[in-house]
Formats: C-alpha cells, sequence, structure tokens
DNA sequence: CCCAAGCATAAGTTTTACTTAAGGTTGGCT
DNA sequence: AGCCAACCTTAAGTAAAACTTATGCTTGGG
C-alpha cells in the first residue's frame, strides 16, 4: 500500500463507479491505457485483485468493493480539507492595491465581487493607468498587482497568463456584412472602418491585422475610448474592431454583432503581474492565486457569447 | 486542492511533525531541496501558506495546523485500507505448487510458515528439484512458482530477484585462517580446499572465484551436499565455500567461522520464478507477491550474521 | 461471420519528482 | 566582533512516473 497515489486511488473510484475503464478514461479525460496501467500497478502494489475481468466488463471483487469504501473516505476527508482551506483563505486580512489597464473595467468588477466574496477582509485599492505607467507603479511598490495585456519586458515582474483575450470586427446588425458566414478578410477593402487612437493596444492589433492580410479598409474615422467607438458602430456609421470583453452587453442586447471573419477573433492573452522579489503581500499572492485559478471561469461566463 | 498528491501529504505531515524540513528530509530520506520544492507545490496549490518560515526555523501557519488534522485523517485511512486488504489476502484459497532448488532448505520453512499465517488457507505443495527440472516443471504447469538463483534463460517465464544470496568460504573456528582480518585472496593457496560436486552451482562460482583472482588451492577432497560438507569442515579437514543461507544454525553456534577474505562474500541473487503467461493463479500471484515483499526481510532476520 | 467495444501490452513521449550545486540568512561559538 | 555551520531557497540537470499512440486479443451482437 505504500506506493499507492492519491491519483490512483481517484482513478479506481471512477472505474469502481462506473464499472469499466473507458467510461472512467472518458471521465478524466485520459486513455483507457492509462486506467489499465494504474490499476494494473495498485492492484500490484496492493497485492490482491480490485477487479474481476469477464470477457467485455469488469466487477469489484470482494476486495475491491472494499477498498472502495476507504477511497472514498479519503477523497472527501481530502474535500473537506479543500473546504477548510477556502474558508481560512477568506479570514486573510490587508489592504491590496491593484493597478488596471482601462480596458478591464468591463469585466473586473465581477471579478472584484467574487473576490471580495472569498476575501472579505482585504481592503482593496484600484487605479485605473497605462500598461506603461502600471509598471513604473509596480517597481516602485505602488500597487501589489497588476492586470494586463502585454507583459512588460523587464524582468524583474512576473506575468502569468490567465485567459485568452479576443479581438474582433464588430458591426451594426443592419449593417451588409452582419450575419454572414465565414468572409473572407477581403471583404474589409473598401468598407468604412472606426479606429481606435494611436497608441491604444486595440489599434496595434487591428493594424497587425490589416497589414498581414493586405487589406485596404477605408480609414475615415479615429475615436478614443472604447465607449464612443462602440456609439458610433451601433449608429451604423462603420464597423470597427474591438476586444471582445468590452462588448458583452451589446452583444447580449443584439445591439452590435461580431462579423465572422476568417481568423478571426484575433487572440492576445491577460497577464497577472506580480513584482518578482522575495516579498508579495499575502493579499496580492491570494489576489493573484484567485485570478489564476478563477478569472478565466468568470471571463467565460462573462462573455459566453465569444467563441474562445 | 485538486493537485495534491499523497507524497506531498507525507511530505507535509513529517515536516509539521518535526517542524523542520532538514528532520523530515532525513526521515524520508530524501533532500531538503525536495521537502522545500514539494511544500511550496502544495502551498501555491492550495492558495494559502502552510508554515510561516522565520530565521532557521519554521512554524505551522493556521492554516497548516488544520490541514494537517485532515491530512493525518487521510494517511490512517489509507493504513486501515491497508489493513483491511491485508486480511482480505487471508481469506485466498486455493493449492499452491512451489518448486524449490535444494539450498533454499535452510530457510524457505520460516518463510513457508509465515506465508501459512497470512494465507492460512492456501494448501502448499512443494518439490525439490535442481534447475533444470524446475524450468521444466514450470513450463508444464506442475509448479505454479518457483525459487531458484540463475534465471531461466527462456523468456516465457518471469524471473524476479527478491534477495541478495552471499557466498563465502568458512572454516573451522581452531582453522589457522579463522579470526584473521581482510585477508588476501592468496591465503588460500595451498590450503586444504574440500570443494562440493561437479554440476553444482555453489562449485561453478567458487571455480570462477578461484580462476578469477588467479589462485591455487588444494582441492583434495570432493563432496557431495552441503551438509557433509559442514560436517567435514567443523571437523577441521579443510576450508570450503558456501552459501550464506546454508550455515546459519552453524554460524550462530560457532561451529563454523567465515574467513574475511577480500572480495567475499561472492554476491548472487535470488529469483522468484512464475511463467509468463495471462492465467497465473492467484495464490501462485499472492505467493509472489509476499516473496517480494516480505522474504528479504525474513532473510535477513535469519542470516542477520551475514554482512549483506 | 464479421465488426465494434472493451481491456491488455509495448514502445515512445511528456511531466513530475528528485538530486546536485550554489546562494542567502542568522544564531551561536570563540 | 567575525566566522562557521545549520537551515531554507532556487536553478538546472537527471531519473522516474504517468500518459499516449499504436497494436493485439477476445467476445457479444448485428
Amino acid at each position: 500500500m505504500r506506493n499507492l497515489t492519491l491519483r490512483q486511488i481517484k482513478i479506481f473510484i471512477s472505474a469502481a463507479k462506473h464499472l469499466s475503464f473507458s467510461r472512467a478514461a472518458e471521465e478524466l479525460h485520459i486513455t483507457g491505457s492509462a486506467i489499465s496501467l494504474q490499476i494494473k500497478d495498485m492492484e500490484e502494489d496492493i497485492g490482491i485483485a480490485l477487479f474481476s475481468r469477464e470477457n467485455r466488463k469488469i466487477s469489484l471483487t470482494h476486495a475491491g468493493a472494499h477498498l472502495l469504501g476507504y477511497a472514498i473516505k479519503v477523497i472527501r476527508t481530502l474535500d473537506e480539507a479543500g473546504e477548510a482551506m477556502e474558508s481560512l483563505r477568506g479570514t486573510q486580512a490587508g489592504v491590496l492595491k491593484i493597478g488596471l489597464v482601462s480596458t478591464t473595467r468591463y469585466f473586473l468588477p465581477e471579478i472584484l465581487v467574487q473576490f471580495k466574496k472569498q476575501h472579505p477582509n482585504i481592503q482593496i485599492k484600484v487605479d485605473i493607468k497605462n500598461r506603461q505607467e502600471l509598471i513604473e507603479l509596480l517597481r516602485i511598490g505602488e500597487i501589489d498587482v497588476a492586470i494586463m495585456g502585454k507583459t512588460p519586458k523587464a524582468l524583474n515582474a512576473r506575468a502569468e497568463p490567465f485567459a485568452n483575450h479576443p479581438h474582433s470586427f464588430i458591426a451594426s446588425p443592419s449593417h451588409p456584412l452582419s450575419g454572414k458566414a465565414n468572409l473572407a478578410p477581403e471583404v474589409l477593402n473598401q468598407v468604412e472602418m472606426i479606429s481606435r487612437e494611436q497608441g491604444s493596444g486595440t489599434r496595434y492589433i487591428m493594424e497587425k491585422f490589416i497589414t498581414e492580410h493586405g487589406l485596404s479598409p477605408l480609414m475615415r474615422m479615429e475615436i478614443s475610448g472604447s465607449e464612443t467607438i462602440k456609439q458610433t458602430v451601433m449608429a451604423n456609421l462603420g464597423i470597427s474592431f474591438v476586444s471582445m470583453h468590452t462588448i458583452g452587453q451589446e452583444i447580449a442586447h443584439q445591439q452590435i454583432v461580431v462579423l465572422d471573419i476568417q481568423h478571426t477573433p484575433v487572440m492576445r492573452v491577460w497577464h497577472v503581474v506580480t513584482p518578482n522579489k522575495r516579498e508579495v503581500s499575502e493579499s496580492a499572492e491570494a489576489f493573484r492565486h484567485f485570478m489564476l485559478e478563477k478569472a478565466d471561469g468568470i471571463l467565460r461566463e462573462l462573455f459566453e457569447v465569444c467563441p474562445c
């Protein structure tokens, strides 16, 4: 019994539950061979058969049935431990200073609400700045953690990706391209395009896309701020290119549609950035952990309209 | 908590028990780095610090102390499971036919007694034959499992080592070489040597030793059977070369001494051999498992005089 | 009667666990 | 004070474990 692993116990429980190695393999998202090998190892280690293999199906041996009880108890204990730990995380107190780039304002509030639920005693302060300013604030210790897209080159920070960040072309539902499937990028030629101001990250990504596909849309309007852009698109004054994380509401209300253009959405990545020095505050650590663990799920829920 | 491993739990318990990573490392026979890394992984996975590191010592955090309780419960549950499995092994019934080479008769009885204790319902039949005969009996299914030294070349059997098998030169306590420490092999030149009969495995090993060291002892007597050899050595008619597993009693009673000659004991290995086909009887499987698990310990206890 | 479903096994690959080596910090010894 | 030794950490390389892909074998069901 000495070499038993938790993994094997979980595999055993799954196989016992379904009385099938194949079903267990599906449940655990691994191949049948892996199940077969692990169960074999277990039986070898324990010194007694757990399943009897008869023809095309398996059944628990007497020993296997006994073991199952203990196995479930182990897992249940661990689940209880997990809950206990989770509630302990909630007792942590402290001040947490977070720096954000402006695009995050469409989803970060929801994330903060949920974080606050788990850590009611952590007091949160938020700064909205551009990327360069955030990096500086991190460096001087003015903020504990930052959320941004492109990672800072400076190596004295650690940036960890926590979610995809899709960008696409959007239009009014009454725009001619709206609703058409699988459009070639070339449909954008000669189309009225509204673009973000020079220097914006989104503008940069859009220009890259246009250049890479050799396109020439009509760039007549340049607008600062994504809210204004959306208004302009809704007024059907042209199409635009935005982060999908800025248009959840408008999509849901069918005020804006995402154009189905090949090679979109263009995928970028969100990062949590923390200073790389030894001492990161407990609350920053908790936030970082929360983001890596939960943020992707929250984003998917908020923006389930987007195909990521 | 999803990626926690049993190994980590054990490491955590050990570290918590000693309140020291170094002590835990000693207890688990691994390096301090391994402990440090695993604990770090755990903390990362759980999302909360388990130990607080202050200067030269560590202490459990609140969370760590809580977790310890759960961790101990998990291990205790597994121990109970282990006991349950062990007792279930004892309920197995069946007939087990074991084939042995003759040298095993000095220790195999003790092993069988202990096996019988764990598996009271398995009926045991023993055949003592030479190596070649055993291989044939295995092939035709006349025996379920065999114990031998040299493994059969035939690949349709699986041979697994379970213990070392030391051989040394022995003499009467009143022999001139007796009691001398760290003798060069050359002291055997011109010494009266009693050897086993041609064809014996022990004889083969002895001749190899003599040839490899270019020795020329006086080979005047050739005797079949290790009992007679021992009698002759005790009568101080010469020295001989035997398996240490044949002389436990005589050493304990100081009727025979092992000569302290460089490059001895010559080490061979004992194997459990089972047919390599799919169907091995439950009882043979149980015996094989018992041998691999316990036989080495039993042998060490029986022959603790020998320096292996 | 053959095919698809199901488990077993072999060989190769990826991931994880551990070691070796080196660094930093600090309490204790002289 | 000043140095050493004990102790934890980190990085990089290695050994071991887990998993996959590919293949085989057996059998219930169309």
